[in-house]
DNA sequence: TCGGATACGGAGCAGAAACTCCGATTGTAC
DNA sequence: GTACAATCGGAGTTTCTGCTCCGTATCCGA
């Protein structure tokens, strides 16, 4: 990413524009949505449009650029909390900091979106690298008890997605949350608290 | 909506127009999402691009109009689930027929995510129809014990554009609805089955 | 049947957004 | 410091889409 296509290394500027479109980019899209213009992000970025299209060649190019990075952290997050003291709560603190991020980010729900049309990605990695990242969280929890033995990283994702998406439209997330959080949960008896038994 | 801006009624042609116009427009839609061009639900009905526009002044006229009958429809299917002999199992009938719906069509999700912007309505009447409908269900299946009774009408209809918005994207639908549906049952003992007690 | 009102069709207009092109500018190797 | 290549900026081009306008066709009451 920091080369041109004909392999010679960035000059310094072009590789500090590229950083500030990224950036210009994310923040546009996560406060207008995707349908925001091109020409929007580069006033916000304080470049010409040419400089952006000379990066991402096409809004798409760009749209995916900014998911990758948002999937990227997201992905970060989740390996950070791999190794938190209660898998439980980590697992669940994290679907919930991915909610609340998606009601005032619309890019991010997009992004996992995007990420849950598994197999056939044009993105490349980073669609499986979140879900191997929640995949680790989500079989922590469930081996601690935290979480229902019978859904896989790919209901996870999905759910994500479907919970943000409803975040980021009706009001109360908090309740749709609670649902979907008892929804994970083993049925029997221990259910209540993240507490492992066995 | 028979009758002209100024009272008289409509002709025979422009009624008929209406109507193709109308289920051109839901098929569209339906099909490539709200972005799809006039021009193109024009050609789907077999009218002119004139046509279309006098029947609904504004692009944004003719989605409302296609979102209130699609959401009409569903109002009227909650209805009759409604004096069913097995209210749980009306309940959860409902969402997962809606579901299922807007796994293929994608202006379901979006007549939800609109009917969720509760309290300021430029739709008038249909949000809270819907609402009202998916209300009397939810009463009914609460009371018969199949439902958990600290949820709202507000949190099921988000819930329901949040699951749909994921099995329009995701493939495994079945297994994110039923997750929602665990986590929309009692979490206490005669949860498994719809069956009243008390 | 006939006349006037109503509705139709689609060329054309206006605005927006993605993308291109090239003269001006800046970075960097020597 | 200089020269050359890489990069920049933004006016301009193309394409698309919502919407208007008006000559033509259709309906319907008398």
């Amino acid at each position: 990413m920091t080369t041109t296509s004909s392999g010679k290394p960035l000059r310094a500027d072009a590789l500090r524009n590229r950083a500030k479109v990224l950036a210009a980019a994310e923040d546009v899209f996560a406060a207008q949505g995707t349908s925001a213009s091109t020409e929007e992000v580069a006033r916000r970025a304080g470049v010409g449009i040419g400089t952006v299209f000379r990066h991402f060649p096409t809004k798409e190019s760009l749209l995916e650029a900014v998911l990758v990075a948002l999937l990227d952290r997201l992905a970060g997050e989740a390996r950070e909390l791999a190794s938190a003291a209660d898998p439980g709560a980590a697992f669940f603190g994290f679907f919930a900091r991915v909610v609340s991020q998606a009601s005032t980010k619309q890019a991010v729900t997009e992004a996992l979106a995007e990420a849950g049309v598994d197999a056939r990605e044009a993105t490349g990695r980073t669609g499986p690298d979140v879900k191997d990242a929640i995949g680790t969280l989500l079989e922590r929890a469930q081996r601690a008890g935290a979480v229902r033995p019978d859904v896989g990283p790919a209901e996870v994702t999905a759910l994500l997605a479907g919970i943000s998406f409803a975040a980021g439209r009706a009001g109360g997330s908090d309740d749709v949350l609670r649902i979907a959080f008892d929804g994970l949960r083993p049925r029997d008896g221990d259910a209540g608290q993240p507490a492992p038994r066995g």
